[in-house]
Order: C-alpha cells, then sequence, then structure tokens
DNA sequence: CTCCTTGTCAACCGAAAGGTTGAGTACGAG
DNA sequence: CTCGTACTCAACCTTTCGGTTGACAAGGAG
C-alpha cells in the first residue's frame, strides 16, 4: 500500500468501480450488499474496493449488529484540491507571466521559455 | 491502459513521483534528464513516468533539436475538481438536511441515518 | 564523417492490484 | 440450539506497474 496520504487517495479515486462507490454514498449511507448490488463482481470484490478506500480515509464503517453501514468521508477532499489548486494556480501565474514578457519583447524570437534554472550549457557571452 | 480519462488523471497522479514531476513542471517547462536529475532512477524510468502523464493529458511534449521540452498542461485539473466538488457538495448538503433532521427531533434516538433510498426491510410499523 | 548527448523502444523482472473461490466470524430469527 | 444473513479473511491467479538493462534513432559538436 502506498505509504503517503496522497498516494492513497489518488489511487483510490483512480479506480472507477470506487468513484461510483462514492458518488453513491454521496446520497447517503449504504450497506455493503448494496453496495455491490449494481456490479457484477463479488461481494468480497467490493469489500476490499471498501477497504482501499477506507485506508485512503475516504470512507468510514461504523458497527450496527451484523449490518456495516458505509459513510462518506468528505473532508478528505481537501487533501487532493489543495494539492491541485496549488500547481493550477502556479502553472497559471507562470503562463500569466510569460504572456507578459512576450507582450513587453515583440519583436524577439523567443528561443524558449525563460523559466529554466538550471544553466548547464553554459550561457554563452 | 485506463480507459476513461478521470482514471488515467487519477491513476497518474497516484505516483509522488509524477506528482512531483507535475510540481517541478509548475515552476517552468523542462527537459527529462532534468527532470531525471533529482531521482536516483533511470533516466529510461522517467521518461515512462512522462508517457503516462502525457496520456493523462497532464503534460505535452515538443520538439526543440533533440531536447524533448516537458510542458505542464494545467487544464486537465478541472477535470478532476469538477469530479470531486460535485459530490463532495452532495454529501455536505445531505450532511446539512441531516442535521436539520436531528436539531427538529431531538428527542428521538435517531437509529440510524434517514437517506437509505432502498428500504429492504421492510418499514417495521 | 565520427563522436557524444538526448531520448525512446523492447524485453525482462518483482511487487502490487483486482478479481476469484472457500472458509470463518458475528449476529438476529426461528 | 440451529439456521440464515452479512461480512471479512486467506489463498490463489492473472494483469498491470514501476523499475532495470540493452539497443537504437536523431541531432549538434569536433
Amino acid at each position: 500500500m502506498a505509504a503517503d496520504p496522497l498516494s492513497r487517495v489518488f489511487s483510490a479515486l483512480a479506480d472507477p468501480t470506487r468513484r461510483d462507490i462514492v458518488a453513491r454514498l454521496a446520497v447517503g449511507d449504504a450497506t455493503v450488499n448494496e453496495l455491490a448490488a449494481p456490479y457484477d463482481v463479488t461481494v468480497q470484490a467490493v469489500s476490499k474496493h471498501l477497504k482501499v478506500l477506507e485506508d485512503a480515509g475516504l470512507v468510514s464503517r461504523s458497527r450496527e449488529a451484523q449490518r456495516r453501514p458505509v459513510h462518506l468521508e468528505a473532508n478528505v477532499f481537501d487533501l487532493m484540491t489543495k494539492w491541485i489548486e496549488r500547481y493550477r494556480r502556479q502553472a497559471e501565474e507562470r503562463y500569466r507571466r510569460l504572456d507578459d514578457v512576450l507582450r513587453s519583447m515583440p519583436d524577439r524570437a523567443v528561443p524558449h521559455p525563460p523559466a529554466d534554472p538550471s544553466p548547464k550549457e553554459g550561457t554563452p557571452s
């Protein structure tokens, strides 16, 4: 299993069946059998999927007699959205700045983006 | 390889090395060797990672002599954020509604969340 | 032209993922 | 107590994944 929480969440949602389960749980809590019904796989397979979702923190399971109602923990989504937003914003910011550069020197050919921090090729004169 | 785009994006970002590469590319475009330098894996491995990111639409590669500058395509993030936001909102909405129910009947024991749409157990009087 | 740098492709390997079947546990109903 | 239901655990199988090594194509640099 992946060590870091972010990897666990992303890889948990990388499976369409698990995303489908999350979608169902957004409507309301459900038992394992209820969740397994729509799919043509065994209940054991769905139980494994739920374990993956649980390890990712996306889902919690309580006891209620012999039922195990599954509950969606939506707050874990923040982990992802924060990561995504960070780099999306950064990339947009960079794009905007590059755009400014292009606008300020419309005559030069602009060989490549100037954002390379490692001048391995020895910056000729 | 995963068929649907959402699975491709999620599983592309499920790997910490690939997330790291995305983080670097948010700063600016880079070549394969530059990207491979920080890691103690071969260039071929990084090339494979880039292929995964490219198949997910997160990255594009252009030709520039024998270099292949890698560029981050941040707009694909929207695919994820839209999916996430949808179910996060839905879950929060449900939670709010449940909260209202609890507030409106503070005396009842509330055996379990009333959001179950499949009354298999025959609703005992 | 020859060499070196950059990068990809192909084949292989071990580990993990997703599925199965079969057995076992926990609990309520009769 | 016995049975049925709901679920999990364990073992196994096949495919995918992340990594390796080795060979190769594409272009400057000398």
